[in-house]
RNA sequence: GGGGGAAUUCCCGAGCGGCCAAAGGGGGCAGACUGUAAAUCUGUUGUCACCGACUUCGGUGGUUCGAAUCCACCUUCCCCCA
């Protein structure tokens, strides 16, 4: 079995996922690549720097640009960006989300018109995995709607059941797909993504659906969308006992290191978010004392690192008042070193739930950071 | 020596009698960001007793009900001719 779970304290779980490109420690925190490249100026290289386990990238953009036949020609993902480790695609159901005002939904697929250029494009269940195997991920992601929030019920329903169908679309093409001669990844796994918006019932239905299928893993989508942090917990809560307990569970897109905890807590293993990098780029960095905004004038003198706490390759070199010099200079170095710095934390944060669950203290650690990371200082 | 032009809020720069505490940019200060259309976006940036009042547009003095805007002189800077 790919998914061993070492030990549990209450609902959180210590395990591991063995895939052909290595073994992913859980809990653990996936670093996003969305077009092969972790955004900050980072090579494959830098990875390891960071404590990365696991890279997501995105099957909308690289179908789009350079091409999944481009990278298939290279060699696949792997060879193409050069980091041998696990890699995580995502479906493309998350532009069906954010891209809403360019994509026309149908149950064949949806009609996307390029945000590039406008150019018309089709990715149903088929061509997402015909990408994903092109792109040849350790892992692919099931073609799903992320449906926006708040939304209806009739619609939530609809939507999810549309979800459900294309799952059985992706499974089967997946099948076809890994049995090809000149597949890139044959072993290319396949997690299904739960949904249902804010409702309880939905969320169940739609879970119990996914899991007779046998999937590889299960995801949680469509949270962190807008919803309260009390709903999203509430959702993990009502969902979490119908995932299977021997297959690894994927919260999508999810979130601030509290959110993380929390959801740890509620039984989930693998996590992926664009926060620890975009607000990176943007001066806002994650630390053991909460959030800071590099811009701030008082770290216009200060000399200290980015976290006192930190150990990372920014934080054993540079202090606060460099980094802020470097932002108001607009030196892409600054983005770089923060970069670094946030994506470290949360891998850092991801190996303490581990070592915390490993010795039997999640709780207390659970309930000594929850709240603290999230806060500004 | 003669002729012409210009001085605006931290900076650049609009404004050419009332709708001007004064466009726009820059800079400053702050906020947002959750399966990345994001090195992006938003707010704010004279003072205060801040739904109102007060002090600002090189200086001084005028014209006018009313001036950053018109007139006179002064100061400084730029350009052209000698």
């Amino acid at each position: 079995m790919a998914f061993k779970i070492h030990n549990t304290q209450g609902k959180a779980r210590r395990g591991s996922f063995s895939t052909i490109h290595g073994t992913i420690q859980t809990p653990a925190f996936m670093n996003v690549a969305t077009a092969g490249a972790i955004k900050g100026g980072l090579s494959a290289y830098d990875l390891a720097d960071i404590k990365c386990q696991v890279m997501l990238s995105n099957t909308y953009h690289l179908h789009l640009r350079p091409g999944d036949k481009l990278v298939s020609e290279m060699g696949g993902l792997h060879s193409f960006t050069g980091w041998k480790g696990p890699i995580l695609t995502d479906s493309g159901g998350f532009q069906v989300f954010s891209l809403s005002n360019m994509r026309r939904i149908k149950e064949e697929g949806v009609y996307f018109s390029s945000h590039i250029d406008g150019q018309k494009l089709f990715i149903g269940p088929e061509e997402s995995m015909q990408i994903q195997s092109n792109l040849g991920s350790t892992i692919a992601m099931a073609f799903d709607e992320c449906v926006e929030n708040p939304a209806t019920y009739d619609y939530a329903k609809k939507s999810c059941e549309r979800t459900v169908r294309w799952l059985y679309r992706c499974r089967d093409e997946l099948v076809l797909l890994n049995k090809k001669e000149k597949t890139i990844n044959p072993e290319q796994m396949l997690f299904g993504i739960n949904q249902g918006s804010t409702f309880e019932d939905l969320r169940i239905e739609n879970m119990k659906a996914i899991a007779e299928l046998e999937l590889d893993g299960y995801a949680i989508g469509g949270l962190a969308v807008g919803e309260s942090a009390y709903d999203m917990y509430r959702i993990i809560e009502a969902v979490e006992p119908f995932m299977p307990q021997d297959k690894p569970r994927y919260l999508m897109g999810v979130g601030t290191p509290g959110n993380i905890l929390e959801a740890v807590y509620r039984g989930v293993d693998i996590f992926d978010c664009v926060l620890p990098s975009r607000n990176a780029r943007h001066g806002h960095i994650f630390t053991w004392q909460g959030r800071r905004n590099m811009f701030n004038e008082k770290y216009a003198t200060d000399n200290l690192p980015l976290d006192p706490e930190c150990d990372c390759p920014t934080c054993r070199n540079h202090s606060r008042a460099y980094i802020r010099h470097l932002f108001k200079s607009g030196e892409m170095l600054a983005m770089r070193l923060c970069v670094i710095h946030n994506l470290y934390f949360y891998n850092t944060l991801l190996q303490h739930v581990r070592e915390s669950l490993d010795d039997r203290t999640f709780s207390s650690f659970h309930k000594k950071f929850t709240n603290i990371l999230d806060k500004r200082v």
